[in-house]
DNA sequence: GTCTATAGTCGGATAGAC
DNA sequence: GTCTATCCGACTATAGAC
C-alpha cells in the first residue's frame, strides 16, 4: 500500500494538486479559486488538471474526498468508541462521560491545533455556505455519522429519545461551543487580542466546553422538560 | 428623512444594487459575484456600479454598512440593555436572565426567522472566512460592542472576571450554541430532515439553547474553578 | 444618470509536439 | 505524463453618445 493504485501516479502531481487544492479551495472557496493558481501552488502544469481530474471540479471532489478520508482517520475512533459505548447498555455514566471528553478535546486539538485539521475544517465551513455538488460527501461520509453518535451519547446521558427532533436540537446547540472557535476563529482571535491559538489555549477552549457541556446534561434522566416545540 | 440625502438618489439605482449585493454577496462571496449578475439582479444597468460606487468593492463596503447599521437597529438594542443591566450593580440575577432570554430569542429569531436577518448574517460569515477589507468594519461596527456586551453578561452571572480570557472563552463557547443553527443550516437542516427553520423550530432552538446556557451558567459565584490556562 | 460599445485582463479547457 | 500555444468565454472598468 505504499501507493493508491493508480495508473498515473509516478509523478506525483496528482497528490500535489489535491495538497494544493486544500489550501486553496479552502482559503477562497471553489469559485474564486482558480486553475492556474492551483497549478502554481502544487508546482505543476495547468493542463495537468484536466488530464488527471478531468478538470477543476474533479479536483474538488477528490480534494472532497481526501478530505473526508483524512478526518475519519483522525476523529473517526473517537465517535466509533462513543457509538459503540451507546450500543452498551452495561456502560456507565463515567464511562460516557470520558468518552466525550475523549471526542471534544480530539476535536479542538485537530480543527484548532493542527495545520491539517485547520486546513481541511475551512473547505468543510465552506462547503456550509456554498453548497457545491460535493456537500453530499461531505455529508454521507463524514458529518452524518459524527452527529449520528454525538446525538446518541447525549441522548444517553440526559435519558432522551435520540430520534426526537429536540435531542438533536440539543446535541447541535452543545456541539456549537467548539464549532464556533474554528468557524469565527478571526473573530475569536482578535476579541481576544490573540495572533493564533496556543496548544494552551486550545486546552482552555477544549476544558471549557467540557465542562459547559457537562453542566448542560447534568439534568440527566429527571424531569425532562422536553423544550418548547 | 424620508431620503438618505444623496446627490444621486433620485433613480433608486443605489438602493437596487445595495440589496442586490446583500443577497448575492452572502450566496457566493464577494470574489465569486460578478458585477453582471449584480446589475442584472439589481435591474440596472452595469456601468452603474463604477458610476456609483467606484467599483466592486466600493459597492461591498457599502452593502457591509448597510448591514452594520440595520443589524444595529434590530440587535443593538438587546445588547444595549444588557450594558446598562450589568453596569447597575443593583439589577437582579432575574432580570440579567431576563435579558439574557430576550437577546438570544431576538437573535435567534432575526437570523434563523427573517430573511434580512439570515441574508446579512451569511454576509457576516462570509466575512469570517474570507477576511476582506471590509472585516474592520463588521468588528468595529457590530462584532466587539456584541461580544463585550455578552462577555459582561456572562461575567456578571457567573460572578467572572469579564477581562480575564478564560471569560471571554466561556462566553463564545456559549454564543457557539446558536450560531451552529446559523452557519451549519444546511447541515442541521439535513440532519432533521427539514425544509427550513419553521417559526415553531426557532422557538424550539432558542429555548434549548437558553436552557442550555443557564444551566452552565447556574454554578454562579461559586467555587469558579477558572478553566484549565 | 443611464445607456451601448469596447478595451484589457483573466478564466477553464484543449490540441498537438515531445 | 508533461509541456507550449491557443481558443473562447467571462470578467471589471471605461469612453462617449444621449
Amino acid at each position: 500500500m505504499t501507493r493508491q493504485r493508480r495508473s498515473d501516479a509516478e509523478s506525483g502531481a496528482r497528490q500535489k494538486l489535491i495538497d494544493a487544492g486544500i489550501i486553496l479551495f479552502g482559503l477562497h472557496g471553489y469559485e474564486a479559486t482558480s486553475t492556474r493558481s492551483l497549478a502554481a501552488a502544487a508546482g505543476v502544469n495547468l493542463a495537468a488538471i484536466p488530464y488527471h481530474f478531468g478538470g477543476k471540479e474533479g479536483l474538488y471532489r477528490a480534494v472532497a474526498s481526501h478530505i473526508v478520508d483524512a478526518r475519519n482517520a483522525v476523529l473517526g475512533p473517537y465517535f466509533e468508541r462513543i457509538r459503540s459505548l451507546c450500543a452498551d447498555p452495561a456502560a456507565g455514566r463515567d464511562t460516557l462521560v470520558s468518552a466525550l471528553r475523549a471526542m471534544i478535546q480530539a476535536l479542538a486539538a485537530d480543527t484548532l491545533g493542527t495545520s491539517q485539521g485547520r486546513d481541511a475544517s475551512q473547505i468543510m465551513i465552506q462547503e456550509q455556505i456554498a453548497l457545491t455538488p460535493a456537500f453530499d460527501l461531505f455529508y454521507e461520509g463524514f458529518f452524518c455519522t459524527a452527529l449520528d453518535a454525538w446525538t446518541g451519547l447525549v441522548a444517553r446521558l440526559t435519558g432522551r429519545d435520540a430520534g426526537h427532533p429536540d435531542t438533536r436540537l440539543r446535541a447541535l446547540a452543545l456541539l456549537g461551543q467548539i464549532v464556533i472557535f474554528r468557524v469565527g476563529a478571526f473573530t475569536v482571535l482578535r476579541h481576544l487580542g490573540w495572533q493564533r491559538f496556543t496548544p494552551e489555549a486550545v486546552e482552555s477552549i477544549a476544558e471549557i466546553c467540557i465542562e459547559q457541556i457537562e453542566a448542560s446534561l447534568a439534568p440527566a434522566a429527571a424531569a425532562s422538560p422536553g423544550g418548547a416545540s
